[in-house]
Parts: structure tokens; sequence; C-alpha cells
RNA sequence: UGGCCUAUGGUGUAACUGGCAACACGUCUGUUUUUGGUACAGAAGAGUCUAGGUUCGAGCCCUAGUAGGCCAACCA
């Protein structure tokens, strides 16, 4: 038996590494920790990925938290969509955690520092901190409130957690280094005053501590064994480090912060705030318009969520800047959609077609198979008749015999149906092809395994019955901007860039069996693309994202 | 003028303690096909940012450059 050793990921081996260096594989345990601010994007998916999946791979736990400490910005919405995402791509957590739980053990730990020298409370404006804080190539210089005595410190600290001091009067910080070549450690600030109801605690709390006092010492709380973070946050790790220090009194396990490259997506963005902004700005309809990179926006537009882990785990975790070409997101969805999508005909741009010689009333109801990749999907029946729809893209008066479809005095195959032959055009005034009449070879009826229905013709098309077909909304979407990178242009700004065409709504005929198509439900529109039923579908009109085209060799040759 | 991080085909990742660069997407050819889809077979495409060094041997180690990124929010 050969083990076939997966190649480990930067991050693996660490943990890797780790579990031979001392850590007990039941110490191991993570967390997702967003910040309820905001909907959860392609991004995050590889950060869930990536934290869950470490979870499944060393059977540990991991928790979800939010990192909910600044009430400005954050609300209930949000951590509601936040859940219903995680649960949709199919991840259990161990425990839904909020920082703000840990505000009291936070403000108690925070007091045994001022006692310990470690912080004091600093009176001056932002703007005068800031200003003293130096430059990365300058030392900063101390407040004159930086020696503060104990006392002073705890009777201020405690008016600031009564709200009896205003916003920005006071801050709490550490002390640690004014001239340290890391500005994060030059004495940063740990509490700020905000006079705001937060979506938990509401007016309990007057202080709210700042992201690098109550990230770490959450994991620590959580007893976390590794917080994987974007590498942004690398300098801050000499910080998280510093804190964990001055709490971590009985040495218990020390989490550890590590950090991976946020993963960026071409022709889109991956920025919470930019996103906020395209729905402020009506750009696109709300945070889970089917055009943004939200999991909720890819999950309307109909990527499943098989697809989009299969896509988070195939880009891997690395430490580089990278942009991500979108068709390998596509092929994501084509790959799991081709499994599972049911096939069915729908004709999105109608060229109306008489079969002559076919009798005029007279309907048939043909077996269709609804997916070849899956026997077990059944077969279902689809109407045919005298007058047919099919795609004016599939007709041509004159072709050359690299067109494999219709074109006069030449056969093609209604798919699940008849052969067909082009014999004259009807035109408007205008000269333009309104109708084609052509006539059918009775006995080339799909399955029907006589002789005529065994002959090879080039082309096999699409087709909806007129009589039956039914009317539906079709929205085809394209990438939302017309770049690769909308933000990385030093002049123009991202919103610049947003695709004027990102979004075509049309009027399509589908077959029958369509008018009961399920929200969410995905369908393969046979030669056109995958296609999710959208959430406004209904009975009398039914409503269809385009997911994603199918691969389309011809549209590369013929342009 | 500082500190830290990164550098491998077009893109994203691999290459275990150094042993003649692999996988996926994309691109291009064919075969099969009642989807110009799928499946299958195959091809092109990097010699690993540069220059030195260590070594029998370097994408991996060392040194110096170069390029890009991050750091001066009472955001996370």
């Amino acid at each position: 038996m050969t083990e076939e050793r997966k190649p480990l990921n930067f991050i693996e081996q660490i943990i890797e590494e780790d579990l031979q260096n001392g850590y007990e594989r039941e110490e191991l345990k993570f967390r997702f920790p967003p910040e309820p601010n905001g909907y959860l994007h392609i991004g995050h998916a590889s950060s869930i990925n990536l934290n869950f999946g470490l979870g499944l791979r060393y059977n540990a736990p991991v928790n979800l938290r939010f990192d909910d400490t600044n009430p400005i910005k954050e609300e209930q919405e949000f951590v509601d969509a936040i859940k219903r995402d995680v649960e949709w791509l199919g991840f259990k957590w161990e425990k839904e955690c909020y920082a703000s739980d840990y505000f009291q053990q936070l403000y108690d730990w925070a007091v045994a520092m001022i006692k310990n020298g470690d912080a004091y409370v600093d009176s001056q404006a932002s703007e005068q901190i800031a200003q003293q804080k130096g430059t990365p190539t300058q030392p900063g210089s101390a407040s004159p409130y930086r020696d503060r005595s104990v006392e002073e410190n705890l009777s201020l600290f405690e008016a600031m957690k009564n709200g009896e001091t205003a916003e920005g009067a006071h801050v709490l910080r550490a002390k640690i280094d004014m001239a340290s070549s890391n500005m994060l450690m030059r004495d940063p600030v740990m509490y700020r005053t905000l006079h705001k109801a937060h979506h938990r605690t509401n007016n309990d709390w007057k202080i709210y501590p700042m992201y690098d006092w109550a990230h770490g010492e959450s994991d620590f709380i959580e007893s976390v064994s590794h917080s994987f973070c974007t590498l942004e946050f690398l300098p801050h790790r000499e910080l998280y480090n510093w804190f964990l220090e001055k709490v971590n009194q009985p040495k218990q396990l020390q989490p550890k912060q590590r950090e991976f490259a946020r993963r960026n997506l071409s022709h889109t963005i991956v920025s919470k705030r930019k996103l906020a902004q395209l729905v402020e700005k009506k750009v696109v309809e709300s945070w889970d318009d089917p055009r943004m990179p939200t999991i909720s926006g890819l999950r309307r537009r109909g990527y499943t969520a098989n697809s989009i882990k299969k896509f988070a785990e195939t880009i891997g975790v690395g430490k580089r800047e990278n942009v991500i070409d979108m068709s390998h997101l596509e092929f994501c969805a084509r790959e799991d959609l081709n499994k599972t999508a049911s096939r069915v005909m729908a004709v999105l741009d109608p060229l109306k077609v008489v079969i002559t010689n076919y009798e005029e009333g007279a309907e048939e109801w043909l077996e269709a198979e609804n997916n070849p990749e899956d026997e077990t999907a059944g077969s279902r029946e689809v109407p045919f008749s005298k007058e047919i729809y099919i795609e004016q893209a599939d007709f041509k008066e004159e072709a050359n015999r690299k067109f494999f479809r219709l074109t006069l005095g030449k056969e093609v195959r209604l798919k699940n149906a008849y052969i067909i032959k082009g014999e004259s055009v009807v035109k408007d005034d205008d000269g333009n092809i309104v109708e084609v009449h052509c006539t059918y070879d009775p006995k080339s009826k799909s399955g029907s395994g006589t002789e005529e229905s065994q002959r090879k013709v080039k082309g096999t098309l699409h087709w909806v019955s007129i009589p039956h077909a039914v009317k539906a909304e079709v929205r085809l979407y394209d990438r939302l901007f017309t770049v690769e990178s909308p933000d990385a242009d030093k002049d123009k700004k991202f919103i610049d860039f947003v695709n004027p065409d990102s979004l075509q709504t049309i009027v399509g005929y589908v077959e029958p069996s369509l008018k009961n198509a399920k929200e969410l439900e995905h369908f393969q529109f046979q030669r056109i693309g995958y296609f999710c039923a959208d959430q406004s579908t209904s009975l009398e009109k039914p409503v269809f994202n385009r997911t994603v085209s199918l691969r389309d060799s011809w549209v590369k040759k013929s342009n």
C-alpha cells in the first residue's frame, strides 16, 4: 500500500509541526471570526473552508465567533446572514460565540493591567495621540499622561466605563514602547468610549475594546489553538502575543496567530466596505444580487455550496498577492452542475419554424432524458407540434459547411424529436426572416430505433413547441466590472469600472415543465448554459438567473 | 530615511530533511457524442526576479540587489 501523500499547504504544515513539537491533537481548535458589519463574500469562503476544513481534517472543533466590538458598524441583520451562509455552505460550528460575551472578562483583565502598570488612561484628543505616534521611520513620543498614578487611572477608567466621560475624552492605552519599529506597539489604544447601543449588549457598555485587545483574548478564552487571519494582520502578531502574555498567567495553551493571503477574484472586488457601496449607490439591487461576489449573491446566481467549496479548495492558501481568474470559479460551477442539473429546453432568442408536413393541430409528447450524466435522474415528456421556436442563431439562409445548424436544404436533428430539413423562408417587408419552413422525417423520431432515427446528422438543436411554450423572464448576468482588478487603478475609482451591461433581462420561451421550477432549482438550458430559478419565480411568471454559460468552442472559433 | 512580508508557465498552487520543476484552470489538436456540452486522448507554454556564494548537485541554504505588498484609524 503506497500512501498517497497529498501535499500540505503551509498552514497544515504549521499544524503538523506543532503536533510533533508537543501539541496534543485534542488541543487543536479553530475559529472563523467575522465582524457582523456586512455579508460574507467569496474571500470569506476561503477562510471558512480553511478553518472548517482544518476542523474536519483534524476532527477539531471550530467556533463561529462574531467579532462585534464596534457597535457603530454592526447589526443583527448581518449576524443572521452570516450564520445562514456558513450553514448553507454545509459547515457546523462547535459554538456560536461573540466577543461581546467577553466584555466583562476583558474589562477585568484591563483593570489588572492598569494595576500592574501595563495600561494607562490617555486624555488627549485622537489627533494628538496620532501625532505622538511618530512615523514608521521616526520614533514616537510619550503622552504627558503616560505616567499617571494607578489610582488615577483606575478611577478614570471606571468613570469611562460608567459613561461619566464624553466620547473621545479618554482612551485606555497599553504601555509598551513608543519607539518600537512596529507602529502597533507604540502604546496601542485598548478601549474607546462610545455612547452607542450595541446590537447585543444594548446600553450595558459605554466603553468598547479595540480589535487587538479583544481578538487574541477571545481566542484565549475559547482555547483556540490556531488563529488564522489575513496577511495585513501580520504586524499585529507581536501585539497579539504581548497581550496574551499579560493575560495568560497560569501557563495555559497560548493561541497562535498565523496569516495567509486574502483571495482576490478577477473582475470583481472583495472588500466589504466597497461591496456596501455598490448596494448603497444602487449599482446592484442588494447584497444578494446575483452579480455580487457575496455568498448569498453567488447562491442566488446558481452557484452550489459544493462548487464554492471546491473552488476554495483548489485555489489553496498562500502568502503572496494574487488575483484568481473568474474562469476558475466558473469551471467549478460547471463541473458540479454538469453532474446535477436537469437538462431542459429553452429558447431565448426565438425564430419560428413551421413543419409543413406535420399535421395541423396535432401534438405529441416525447420522452426526454433529464440528465445523461446521471441515470437515476429519469426522464420527462416534452410536447411537440407543427410550430416550434428555435434560436435565431441556429438558422442561416446559407452557410458554409462548418455551420452545423439549420440552413436551407440541410438536415438537423431536433433534440429528443425528429430530423428536419430547411425548405424555405418567409420574410417581412424589410427582408427579415420571420419564419422558416421545414419538412420532417416522420420515421426519424428519437429513440424509436428505426433506421431513419439512427441517421447521423451533424447538428442537433434545442427547441420549444410554440403552443405549449411558457414565457419566462430570463436574467443574463455578465461580469460586474469591465477590468480585471477594478480597485487597483491609481487614478480611477472601482465604481468607474462597473460594467453597464452586467445584467440583461429578456423574455424567453421555456418548456412547460419549467413552470413548476422551485426557487434555487438548477437547470441546464441545453446548448445555452446553467440557470437557476430565482426567488421571485412563480407559476404565472417563471424567473431564471443565468449562473454561467456552457463552454462554447464554437463561439471562440467563429470569432 | 525604518521595520516586516512576498517573488515558480497566462492564472492559482506543488516540489517532504538540497537530487535535473508537478497539478488544476485557461489555450490549442484530435476521438466519441441526439447538447459545437460532457467524457477521453494529446500538445504548446516556466528552467523558478537579478547577481554572487556554499555544495558533487540549489526553486529550496547564505549574501547583496530589484520589484510588489503591509505598517503612522478612538475600524476590523
